[in-house]
DNA sequence: TTGTTTGTGTTATAACATAACATGAATATA
DNA sequence: TATATTCATGTTATGTTATAACACAAACAA
């Protein structure tokens, strides 16, 4: 995984990460042939509205207030079709959806979630994967699809609640 | 973790398995001052049927045929008991319960899952913890609880897959 | 321009989970 | 033993997440 992720840095400019993923999903459906829809957009445009998960309810005002139709098919199709082209994951353990920083290789995707500031960071699996692989090996197990959540807390979390204690 | 557990061994004495955790759990209890009711044994051993999770609505069914109320609270309400406990785990990525092999010290859970079999299998995650921690701390980030669940396929599926093709 | 594929609209329902309050059983305490 | 208290369960209702199925329309390919 590339290092351009802003990660848990309060301060970026998140403008950019969008703006950003904007461009390359562009990019990468006109190389694969793929058609970024409106709604496709749109609902990429607002799970990347910050690095907080969304679940899939909560985007449908959102399509509705855009004119489009907002029954749950609608935003449920547009959210595989980006998770199939690795434009956004989703948080199982959140029942939720976020924008994937490098959706231009593809990668196991892992998260650092804040259960304070409810962020959900990607982070460098690399690591992981060579002990998981380890372990699978040891039993023959194939390993086809790795799922990794973990819950904690952000620095910036950690900060608040020690200034605040 | 201790290698009792019987991994995807196809051939292993369930029962065994059954009876084992039955034991260890009623044991925990009367150590722990809790309460092993009989909706909770019932439960405990429903979810031990195999190792394959299930999920909280397929218990219902034998609540019901054992003379319990059958309905969604009450099984919930003893699968959060049995997971208080280290009884059972839920696994996020199926919405589905599995019985825990060594209940009787606290530990990260990790999961091997077959999609073909629907087998899960608790795998040790300490090499995969020390990674996790490296990443975590190059970030500052404070682990608090790790979610890991690998989808594949098991040395028997992969048999099966191979001499069937 | 015709057929085919792909995306969307729409209705309904499935699957998973919890809130809230009443009742009863077990345990602790007087 | 009586009483209070805590804990577990029964019960009804509802919240939350996700998908099935079919109709229609737009894009694309031949």
């Amino acid at each position: 995984m590339t290092q351009t992720d802003p990660g848990f840095h309060s301060d970026h400019d998140h403008q950019h990460c969008i703006d950003q993923a904007l461009l390359t999903a562009r990019d990468l459906c006109r190389q694969r042939r793929q058609r970024l829809t409106p709604i496709r957009e749109l609902v990429l445009k607002l799970v990347w509205q910050n690095h907080q998960p969304l679940g899939a309810y909560e985007l449908l005002p959102a399509l509705a207030a855009a004119g489009f139709n907002s029954a749950p098919p609608t935003v449920y199709r547009a959210l595989e079709f980006l998770q199939q082209q690795g434009f956004v994951h989703r948080i199982a353990s959140l029942n939720a959806y976020v924008g994937c920083p490098h959706p231009d290789r593809p990668h196991r995707s892992g998260f650092l979630i804040c259960h304070r500031c409810k962020r959900a960071i990607e982070l460098d699996t690399a690591p992981v994967h060579r002990a998981l692989s380890a372990s699978a090996e040891e039993v023959g197990f194939r390993i086809e699809q790795e799922l990794v959540e973990v819950v904690g807390l952000c620095p910036d979390c950690q900060q608040q609640e020690a200034t605040h204690a």
